[in-house]
DNA sequence: AATATTTGGTATTTATAAATACCAATTTCA
DNA sequence: TGAAATTGGTATTTATAAATACCAAATATT
């Protein structure tokens, strides 16, 4: 029997020089990006970055933010930093005190390490908070829907 | 007895060239960042605009998100219609659906005009929106107090 | 009535963010 | 083992956002 390798929207596939042919962008330029927080790529084995179907959409919706919406990059890091992360984490009061995304309004949340806290034994790469919450609109949606849900409690 | 002229920090004082000479920019730029949003100038009966000391300090804050934060025009205004309007007015459900502020991200709100909601007969210039929420770390401010808000009513 | 300023345009300049080019060292894999 | 690709760095180029300059018409000020 022939060992099936599952493939998901999620699998690294893409060696850097093809995910910035299929971005239409330089190797140099992407990188920028991972500097500037925009993707976690993964890292195989070795210390060369692997992309996937999903990272290069993320990228292309970022590349649209810089390249339609004229959002600098520092714009875009504001406004992934205003992401009410603990909200989705349900992190406690405790570990907020202690939290640099939490406190702070320069970064998203995976730009932080999380030392002492819920998320230090979790992967930001795989936690919703940075799939699901990297651009202006999800972020509203997110603050719509927190703010709704306070309401209907009271 | 003579008549006493209440001065606050509120009140309109400067004409345009003055108010741009106190910030260190041209005319023009006052206006341009008035077509983006960030300003709303009083009008006297005139024509004219008049700028307070809070007009001032407003925009010497825009000014450092622009040239220290590296946050462009656009940017900002994506900061800004990430704010929970909503939540501070307390509007219905109803008002929600026929507002653009709410159904939109790219503007804040006191760029919308607001016909047939609890809006309509207020001016922004006054409104507590405006007045506080224009900037990164006041939005994330009130982003937290409305989520704390939330999980104490649970 | 004459002078100052402001208005709202467009056209131009400037400052710089975003992207590219190039590098030597390292890693991968055929 | 050698060829091809990636790494991380600096230096340079380019694209364009931000700001300025200039305009005639309108408004305000003395």
């Amino acid at each position: 029997m022939r060992s099936e390798i599952i493939q998901n929207q999620d699998t690294p596939l893409y060696p850097i020089s093809t995910a910035a042919k299929l971005l239409g962008i330089s190797v140099h330029t992407l990188r920028m990006y991972e500097r500037a927080g925009f993707i976690l790529p993964f890292q195989k084995e070795s210390s060369h970055r692997l992309y996937s179907q999903s990272d290069i959409e993320r990228l292309k919706c970022i590349r649209r933010a810089i390249n339609e919406d004229k959002i600098s990059i520092a714009g875009i890091q504001r406004i992934q930093a205003l992401m009410p992360c603990w909200d989705v984490i349900k992190c406690s009061q405790k570990d907020r005190e202690h939290c640099d995304a939490f406190n702070n309004h320069a970064y998203a949340c995976w730009m932080y390490n999380h030392k002492k806290n819920i998320c230090e034994n979790l992967d930001c790469k795989s936690c919703q908070v940075y799939k699901e919450f990297y651009d202006c609109a999800r972020i509203k949606s997110k603050i719509i829907e927190i703010t709704e849900k306070h309401e209907s409690s009271l």
